[in-house]
DNA sequence: TTACAAGTTTAGGCATACCAAAATATTTAT
DNA sequence: ATAAATATTTTGGTATGCCTAAACTTGTAA
């Protein structure tokens, strides 16, 4: 079944609460949101149709298996981006919002190929490979520091 | 005045064709848009109220100042993003395709980024840096290149 | 020069996703 | 237990951005 952005925003959104609270509940989604309580209701009924949640009225919403498996894909895309724009010194909270934007509709492609920058700078054999350092250094100076390991090799 | 994203995409679609063409009409925006003629002139009209571009029925549309400088910052952050995805090794076609659905709404903070992140690549003393290197292999086997390298320095 | 083909616009509709206000259900405090 | 406060849902409405079909222009070929 093809998944809309903004579905999966909202799943992302249920996911999130129920982990702290057990259930997510209308109020607290239009809150995460940032939108109105009816429009949530009306989009919750959407989802349950789709068979994606639990939905009884008036109680909260908890997400099936389907539901569940969809949401953790997202958070994942969503994690490797935060990460990503970590990497690039984008300030946490930006990188937050950012990746919200960013998550969805990306080819399966360009996460992959995020992923691999990942996990080549956290597993590289020096895990704090220096030229991530100089590059720190330059996004704050924009002096390098470099210069003569880059010119030593090669 | 707050660009909707789809118009930033008309802006930068009609700057496109216009470079090759002169002026852009409304066959030509629906096919790089992918979508139906009727739709573009609805949205023409819109642009054109806004002081965006001239609009004259039946004849093409040409960007208005304001609008040549609004297509261009997109089309700056497009082409930042693509340049990313080039280093991180994601095929030319799927960069192209994913600019596209990345360049709306970053914070600019976040492109500025990803800005210096490609400078630093660019501009680094020796200019295809030794680790860029690596992460290509490393993407391409799965294999640490830079063992003796990394654990040479610090 | 006129008629037809190609391109464009208008008109009427649809889906998504939001809102405010009113109606309904639930919870809490007395 | 019941009224008041809080939470949720329903209803009716809006904006965006797309579509098809029909109407209208324009340019071109006979």
């Amino acid at each position: 079944m093809e998944l809309k952005r903004r579905e999966e925003d909202y799943l992302e959104a249920i996911y999130e609460i129920s982990k702290r609270k057990g259930k997510a509940r209308t109020t607290d989604l239009a809150e995460y949101l940032g939108i109105k309580p009816a429009s949530v209701t009306e989009m919750l009924q959407k989802l349950a149709a789709k068979g994606l949640l639990e939905y009884h009225r008036y109680s909260g919403v908890v997400l099936s298996k389907k539901g569940e498996e969809v949401a953790l894909s997202v958070r994942e895309r969503h994690d490797t981006i935060r990460e990503l724009l970590k990497y690039l010194q984008v300030p946490p909270d930006i990188a937050q919002r950012d990746a919200c934007i960013m998550e969805h509709n990306l080819s399966p492609i360009t996460i992959i190929q995020l992923k691999k920058f990942i996990n080549f700078i956290k597993n590289c054999p020096k895990n704090a490979p220096i030229w991530l350092e100089h590059f720190k250094k330059y996004s704050e100076t924009g002096e390098f520091d470099c210069r003569e390991e880059c010119e030593e090799k090669i």
